[in-house]
RNA sequence: CGGGGCGUAGCGCAGCCAGGUAGCGCACUUGAAUGGGGUUCAAGUGGUCGGAGGUUCAAAUCCUCUCGCCCCGACCA
């Protein structure tokens, strides 16, 4: 089993995750350290992510623009807890055309400075408001651990920015922002997140408040999957972002950002995959179905290849992404090995028994072996068929997803309690929080686990800090998290 | 940056302790037989043993330094 598959996850979830990435050829290290080299394969997933996302924020009104990569050093200053926050992992360009500059440049961590500064150049009147400008960029972060997909030292993303006339209207695009992205990571990467809002301890660098989308992956953990940040009137301040109102009085505009990064291919991954490797929801899939034509004699290798042929056309046609494996030199069984690692959601096998039906074999990437066979399935309404079977393979992963993140979830009444939960059981811990930010930090040193959110889901109930035991209306979540 | 581990063919590793002219599996090339779950057999290609210095008649092996990677911590989308 281990010669020929992934590392079976509860040997270690590290070595699996890195595993499935190398085999289903998502990415490499290259030789600069910490930073990835997305190979086709894996773009082609973050180009469907990508598509999917800006869909959303094209109806949600926003455009797209891009913003330089370098940014002086001087911005990053301007904002006092922003610079504070990211001064540690910065890349600084201190050399350019053989001289040493006058002032160091900074490789973008994120573009709230370049962007507040063009913003107020930008913003006269309250005619201008709001903007709502997103880019797709790379940004640079020096971590000092890195992770392929999850933390690496350059990464992609898009970054949304906005300035708006009132504080009301930023802050319902902060929600609405977060919204978007717990629809798109429920819709169509099939993993149920929570919303909900950060700690002050986990809060973005600058923020007045963030809110975030959070995870459960295979191994129990958390990962933050999508922010959503309320910069109140933070950065305009530091930018001068200022406009006349509509009762001709100066003031500060209300800025937002948001982000969703490469890190959401990480999410999928560990929130899916399974001992064979990657499982890919339908709707994100590079391939949403791969064709195994199989044959034993050249004779048969004719008509089987004329029909997989003859599928393959009808399922392209029909808005399928479909993909023939035509391979020669491989035998079936390798090819379905193959595209089982690369997590392809349903794969189509064609045969000689298949042909004289005029009928085909599906099986289920998310269902291995058996269970997830279908055989017989006519060619004729082969597309419906497929579109069907997609759509159950995409429901049954987030309802398999959700069941999992629910049944490792727990609640606790006490410290001891949530200690030993966190060590036998691990997974999200829901509990009645009334600490303050040393208690939390005293927690995450004593158990690594952390706030990963306050969620906007709460009972309308009164309970006792588990911690502190004080009454509380207020929820948190804690987990570790990556 | 602290603690642990590892650098030998594209990948995964053995060889090192007890120095003696570099090996295995996978992959790759060629040929043949196979073909409904990672086929089999045969013949091949491919290596500055991470780098530098030292000890020695002789270093992958011993010593010193150095570079890099992985895991665990601190930091983090």
């Amino acid at each position: 089993m281990a010669d020929k598959g992934v590392t079976p996850r509860s040997e270690d979830y590290s070595r699996w995750y890195t595993e499935v990435v190398q085999k289903a050829e998502l990415a490499d290290y290259t030789p600069v350290k910490g930073c990835m080299v997305i190979r086709p394969y894996g773009y082609a997933l973050w180009e469907n992510i990508q598509t999917a996302l800006d869909g959303r924020f094209k109806e949600t009104g926003h455009v797209n623009a891009y913003f330089p990569l370098l940014i002086p050093m001087s911005f990053l200053q301007k904002e006092a807890d922003h610079v504070e926050g990211f001064a540690p992992e910065l890349a600084v360009v201190t050399h350019g055309g053989g001289k040493e500059l006058d002032e160091p440049l900074v490789i973008r961590p994120t573009s709230e400075t370049i962007i507040g500064h063009m913003y107020s150049q930008w913003v006269r009147s309250y005619r201008d408001l709001p903007l709502l400008i997103n880019q797709w960029a790379n940004v640079v972060r020096w971590e000092m651990r890195t992770r392929l997909f999850l933390r690496t030292t350059e990464f992609l993303w898009q970054e949304g920015h906005t300035a708006h006339a009132t504080q009301e209207e930023a802050e319902e695009e902060t929600e609405r922002m977060l919204g978007v992205y717990a629809d798109f990571a429920i819709n169509e990467a099939a993993i149920p997140v929570i919303q909900g809002k950060k700690s002050d301890r986990e809060k973005f660098a600058g923020a007045v408040a963030s809110y975030t989308i959070e995870a459960m992956m295979g191994n129990g953990w958390a990962l933050q999957s999508g922010t959503s940040h309320f910069l109140g009137q933070k950065f305009a301040r530091a930018f001068d972002i200022k406009f006349l109102n509509q009762e001709n009085e100066t003031d500060y505009a209300w800025t937002t950002s948001w982000g969703l990064s490469t890190r959401m291919v990480g999410a999928i991954i560990m929130a899916h995959g399974d001992d064979q490797g990657l499982v890919l929801p339908p709707r994100l899939a590079p391939h949403q179905v791969v064709i195994v034509p199989i044959w034993r004699k050249d004779e048969e290798r004719s008509t089987v290849m004329a029909l997989a042929d003859q599928v393959f056309q009808t399922l392209k046609a029909g808005g399928v992404r479909v993909r023939l494996d035509d391979r020669d030199e491989v035998s079936a069984g390798f090819k379905f090995n193959d595209w089982e690692m690369r997590g392809v959601p349903l794969r189509i096998e064609i045969g000689p028994r298949d042909v004289e039906q005029n009928a085909v074999v599906f099986a289920r990437r998310d269902m291995p072996g058996k269970p997830g066979k279908t055989f017989g399935v006519p060619v004729d309404g082969i597309v419906a068929a497929v579109q069907d079977a997609l759509r159950v393979i995409q429901a049954d992963m987030l309802a398999r997803a959700t069941t999992f993140r629910d049944e490792n979830t727990h609640e606790v009444s006490s410290y001891d309690e949530f200690r030993a939960m966190l060590e036998s059981k691990g997974g999200f811990v829901r509990v009645f929080w009334d600490g303050s930010g040393e208690d939390e930090d005293r927690i995450k040193d004593e158990t690594k686990a952390t706030i990963r959110c306050f969620p906007f889901e709460m009972p309308d109930e009164e309970g006792v800090c588990f911690y502190t035991g004080r009454k509380t209306r207020r929820i948190a979540i804690f987990a570790r998290a990556y």
